[in-house]
DNA sequence: GGATTAACGCGAAGTTGCTCGCGTTAATCT
DNA sequence: AGATTAACGCGAGCAACTTCGCGTTAATCC
């Protein structure tokens, strides 16, 4: 996507403007750490990273944004498993992301992503396509199972992705309380029933693939 | 517990008051209607509702209080199903739970509430106790259905109830799409499959009750 | 009815968050 | 190396949010 030829009016992404999203995305994080996004303030970051406020709002226009591009840079710790058999898939899916909610620090991540997308408009079309995404990523997972006729073949592969996910996040966002194994364990047999129980069959079995009815 | 006989330095919740606080909270629940939680100030609340800004700083703290305390004024609307059977149960209660949420202003509220909880701590604990206390009278729902014998002894209600649930909170605040009819129908399914298979039994056996284990 | 005093209205003052213009630093290219 | 110019540092200034003191309204009690 960057221009080829380095055109002379470009932008400059190498050496200082490298370091200084290095530090500004640290210093976000150990803030979140402490305090969580109730006390994530520009100026508390902008002292912990050593960058001034005015470069802070230049660069994310708001603590929203700083967050968000947070999240897309840590999200790559939560690999994608293929063990042969869709059961073992779903319990080592629902252990990394317990692993990696097990850390309080990504918990509050999450919770301020959630918490800017409610008020910043970009920062809910930042992390929308974010899920949607690794959504997709993770459909195949399902894909390969159904190819191996572990699963029927009008099994939408992303209601069983979403199903999976959902716990850990009402655990965080709802129910406020820390994540733990068993709820991965717990998680993973409940979809694997599910799904063999049928309940993931796609509805829109004609042309139709995102089935939004009436209410906006 | 109201202390029986009015003490002269009691408080006067009649009258008046009651009135600026239905107003006010009509006010929010339409300012979330449109913009959401990032339009809702306080001066805006305090327009539409005529009640001046300093009244509400006084009464409600934050505009996150003010949220709260909206929240917990309208969930009356999901009642607790009894049919006979844990499937109907199931079925009944995914059904209301999604009727409320078709309505993009609840929506809008529960993604604020989420939101608050994430700035202000006692609009944390507010979420917390509160759905605790929905989790604790819907779980009813399921220790009825062990006794019928639907599910065996060691089900955990609680469990059932968060993965019942679930689901909803995924869609409306990580995957940011509107509920539909068809997620109540295949989370009843699902939930319903997986409380069968044993999916949701109850880890502590012993005397333990609230597994959490290392990490804060 | 009248007295008492929560609860509210009002405007000013204090605090914080955010933007802007300009000078400086250091990537990038020749 | 030297020239060009993104990206950054700096502080002033604007705007929004929040608080405070005091006078007024209207529940509640007698």
């Amino acid at each position: 996507m960057t221009t080829a030829h380095h055109a002379p009016g470009g932008s400059r992404p190498g050496g200082r403007t490298a370091r200084t999203r290095e530090a500004v995305l640290t210093a976000v994080f150990k803030e979140l750490g402490r305090g969580g996004f109730a006390a994530l303030t520009m100026e508390k970051v902008a002292q912990r990273s050593g960058i001034h406020v005015a470069t802070l709002y230049r660069r994310w226009r708001c603590i929203e944004g700083l967050v968000c591009e947070l999240l897309t840079d840590l999200s790559s710790d939560v690999p994608l498993p293929d063990t042969g058999t869709l059961p073992g898939d779903l319990r080592a899916l629902a252990r990394s992301i317990s692993a990696f909610y097990g850390d309080a620090r990504m918990r509050r991540l999450i919770e301020a992503v959630v918490s800017a997308a409610a008020r910043d408009p970009q920062a809910a079309t930042v992390l929308r396509s974010f899920f949607g995404e690794r959504m997709v990523l993770a459909g195949r997972m399902v894909q390969r199972a159904v190819v191996r006729g572990e699963l029927s073949a009008d099994t939408d592969p992303e209601q069983v992705v979403s199903a999976l996910g959902a716990p850990f996040y009402y655990r965080i966002l709802i129910a406020r309380r820390p994540v733990d194994q068993d709820l991965a364990e717990s998680t993973a047999i409940a979809v694997w029933a599910a799904a063999r129980a049928g309940a993931y069959a796609s509805k829109g079995n004609s042309s139709n693939n995102s089935g939004n009815s009436k209410t906006n």
